[in-house]
RNA sequence: GGGUUCGUAGCUCAGUUGGUUAGAGCACUGCAUUGACAUUGUAGAGGCCACAGGUUCGAGUCCUGUCGAACCCACCA
């Protein structure tokens, strides 16, 4: 590149903003799919729109913006794509919360009206998000940035629905699924948490047998007893039908043989409740047992409870013990501790209970998402992930894609009438993006917010999307899918990334991206995950104040291994910050005195890049004197490093190699002997300088644009400049 | 019950395919300081690399087992 030293204009920044402004406005984050460059592409993860970014985000975007802006330095066309999730049932959640304190109620506010307001919250939020991505320094471009509810996805979201719907794969019906009662929808299994909770086991008595349940307020709600066709001890009774007292009344129950119970638990004998239980829904349909409804949707019993109807489960099981007592159904009772499904977002007790929801076959989408897995296609880091997530793939149940909410992708299916949608006929209804005509009523449900996340890589590029603005796109689409880089926290790996690669593979027969980055876990000192309610999360704004972005991102990077977790606190993260707010003193300094306390100016512009050679011998150069030939080879060396490194993403070391090499060859032994010949060792000086924050840029990008400037020669911004070949 | 990962200095952690004397930061001790830099320099102390076997010329690193910690999955009613 010819150096025109006429149109080399020297910034002075005041501050960071101003410099993040230089870099938006001359367009060095763009992409440019018309470019010759070979690309390179990244796609930021969608942080939920909820609410602040948290240290997890700071550390993946710190992660994003170094790989991005060392591919850039390479030479390749980057492309860092910005977006953000509509993240459905936490969205709702915490904005329902909101209108409730001003005493706004959801139901009265109607469908559409709430829909304003959610779009009113949603762009509020946004702007702290977007806030402090640029805080961050996050080179992203902003051309490309997409929302999940945008035009593009949602053409995008139809084509998938659609899809699915022709080939056969989606299906509406009754089915058990985990019910939320305070979100009133229904969730997936990767969308609950387990708490250990103590709670009673009830030994009762049915008939001539006797059972263990944890559950007795579902005992209106049993069909049948179940007992291991293994179990010596009950094989005359399998078959037989008996007279069971369920406190309203008696009802006859067969006892059925089925190897899912295990003689050991218990008494070996279980009631089987096919309304209200995952493993008794099973059994329910291999032995042909009516469905009984015992608990509603909101957590209450039903009419079949009679007195007890219409109480909450916990507050039904307290009452009704003395009359199961006084009965002589209740036996004993035994402490007993076990795992109690809640949800993830609000933390109440699942139901597990029959709903109508709609579902997608998934045997087809996991066995493709196995088979590129297993070809090796995408490289993930830790490799061990890929079993992990194949595992997962083997067993999978079918997807329950639809959520009682009204933010999201409402499902594009239309029924003729008000009735027909409300009796969900599916022989009338139609699949379609608008409505096909007057008279037609669209499906109350919306899509699981994982439906659209997971055509994210696709939909992000304009797949699916036939309008105008859509086929324009599909030039990158054919550019920069499959991407070159997807980072990810672990807890999401089934949620989101098994969904990306089993809708990846069978739209685009392909992988969605090729390398699969799961950082770590940042946890407190005792190793539990940040938040809200213990009040252990550090937060990332905290430690930009207090030591700057550059210095909070390298703290960072010192935890970015793959799939290590870290542990820190306050302290901890104070300590590191301010370990690397020194690193950056030291650098100020160094370049002070190297660009600012020259010995004689006269000597040290240079005119030309080639017209150095700071290689050139120096006349006592030895490895005792630290001269000319030294550096130049130390440096060598950590480029090398640095390079290998960032190439096999661990950040980590490359920050480590960088570190020491600035602080502990180059200012120490190489500056330090430099002062008595100041003048000949200049060129070198001003040599490894550059290359030091060219080397640095994309863990440090603020302070090394900054330094970058003060050079006499140089190019518009330290983003232009190449990457040390070696 | 199945799976994964970890155990290295007082603390938080690095240690790339096995290869000199096991490293960093912080904390600690001595010394220096009109210096580009006290947000510094320099010297140092601190480790049976959880434990026991094995493979190897050679193991913090690979294998087996034991103990300890954490996480994920699963239908323990």
């Amino acid at each position: 590149m010819k150096i025109n030293r006429k149109n080399i204009k020297h910034n002075n920044f005041k501050n960071q903003k101003e410099i993040y402004d230089f870099w938006e406005n001359e367009k060095l984050f763009r992409a440019n799919p018309s470019s010759n460059k070979k690309p390179y592409s990244l796609l930021i993860p969608p942080p939920n729109l909820t609410g602040e970014l948290h240290l997890g985000h700071a550390m993946q975007h710190a992660i994003l913006d170094a790989v991005a802006r060392f591919k850039r330095l390479q030479g390749f066309d980057v492309l860092l794509l910005p977006g953000v999730d509509h993240a459905g049932i936490q969205f709702e959640a915490t904005l329902d919360r909101k209108l409730k304190k001003k005493n706004i109620s959801k139901e009265k506010l109607g469908r559409e009206k709430w829909l304003e307001e959610a779009w009113k919250f949603k762009s509020e939020v946004y702007k702290s998000v977007s806030k402090t991505w640029r805080f961050l320094g996050l080179s992203a471009d902003w051309s490309h940035e997409v929302f999940t509810l945008d035009e593009g996805p949602r053409r995008a979201v139809f084509e998938e629905f659609k899809t699915y719907f022709e080939k056969g794969l989606i299906y509406k019906g009754p089915y058990i699924v985990q019910w939320c009662p305070k979100c009133n929808t229904a969730i997936e299994d990767v969308e609950l948490e387990y708490e250990e909770r103590k709670e009673k086991l009830y030994f009762l008595k049915y008939g001539p047998l006797t059972l263990a349940t944890a559950r007795p307020e579902t005992k209106f709600g049993d069909t049948a007893m179940a007992v291991n066709p293994k179990d010596k001890r009950y094989k005359e009774y399998v078959g037989k039908v008996f007279t069971i007292e369920t406190l309203t009344g008696n009802r006859k129950m067969k006892v059925v043989a089925d190897s899912a119970v295990d003689p050991k638990f218990g008494t070996g004998v279980i009631k089987v409740t096919p309304g209200h239980d995952f493993v008794d829904y099973e059994i329910g349909k291999r032995h042909n047992l009516p469905i009984l409804q015992a608990i509603n949707k909101d957590g209450r019993l039903t009419d079949l409870a009679g007195k007890y109807e219409g109480m909450k489960v916990m507050e039904a099981r307290e009452k009704m013990l003395p009359e199961l007592k006084e009965k002589g159904i209740l036996i004993k009772t035994e402490d007993y501790t076990h795992n109690v499904a809640v949800c993830e977002r609000c933390k109440s007790i699942i139901e597990p209970l029959i709903s109508e929801e709609w579902f997608v076959k998934v045997k087809d989408l996991a066995k493709g998402a196995i088979s590129v897995i297993n070809e090796d296609a995408i490289n993930f880091l830790p490799k061990n992930y890929k079993k992990i997530l194949v595992v997962w793939l083997k067993d999978l149940h079918d997807w329950c894609i639809s959520r009682t909410l009204w933010w999201g992708h409402r499902i594009p299916v239309w029924y003729p009438s008000t009735r027909s949608a409300r009796s969900g006929q599916v022989a009338e209804m139609k699949v379609s993006l608008e409505s096909p005509g007057k008279g037609w009523v669209q499906d109350e449900q919306v899509l699981d917010t994982w439906f659209s996340s997971g055509l994210w890589p696709m939909s992000t590029l304009g797949w699916g999307d036939q309008s105008q603005s859509g086929k324009s796109k599909w030039k990158e689409l054919v550019k920069y899918f499959p991407w070159d880089f997807e980072i990810s926290a672990p807890e999401i790996k089934y949620l989101w990334i098994g969904r990306m690669i089993m809708i990846s593979k069978y739209f685009t027969n392909t992988i969605p991206f090729k390398v699969m980055f799961f950082h770590g876990m940042l946890r407190d000192l005792q190793g539990r995950k940040f938040s809200k309610s213990l009040g252990n999360g550090v937060d990332p704004n905290y430690l930009i104040d207090q030591w700057g972005v550059d210095a909070t991102r390298m703290a960072l990077y010192t935890y970015s291994i793959p799939g290590r977790d870290g542990r820190v606190s306050k302290d901890l993260l104070d300590e590191r910050g301010k370990n690397f707010r020194n690193f950056e003193t030291k650098l100020r300094n160094i370049s002070r005195f190297i660009l600012e306390l020259k010995p004689d100016s006269n000597v040290i512009l240079s005119d030309s890049e080639e017209s150095r050679d700071p290689s050139s011998r120096t006349q006592d150069d030895n490895k005792e004197n630290f001269g000319n030939k030294w550096i130049m080879d130390e440096l060598s060396k950590t480029s090398q490093k640095v390079t290998k490194n960032l190439e096999q993403l661990e950040l980590h070391l490359a920050v480590d190699e960088i570190y020491n090499f600035v602080w502990h060859q180059f200012a120490d032994k190489y500056i330090e002997s430099s002062k008595n010949r100041r003048v000949e060792a200049q060129p070198t000086l001003e040599h490894i300088l550059k290359q030091v924050l060219i080397l640095l840029h994309p863990f440090m990008p603020f302070l090394t644009e900054e330094i970058y400037q003060k050079f006499g020669v140089k190019r518009k911004s330290i983003m232009l400049e190449d990457f040390p070949q070696n």
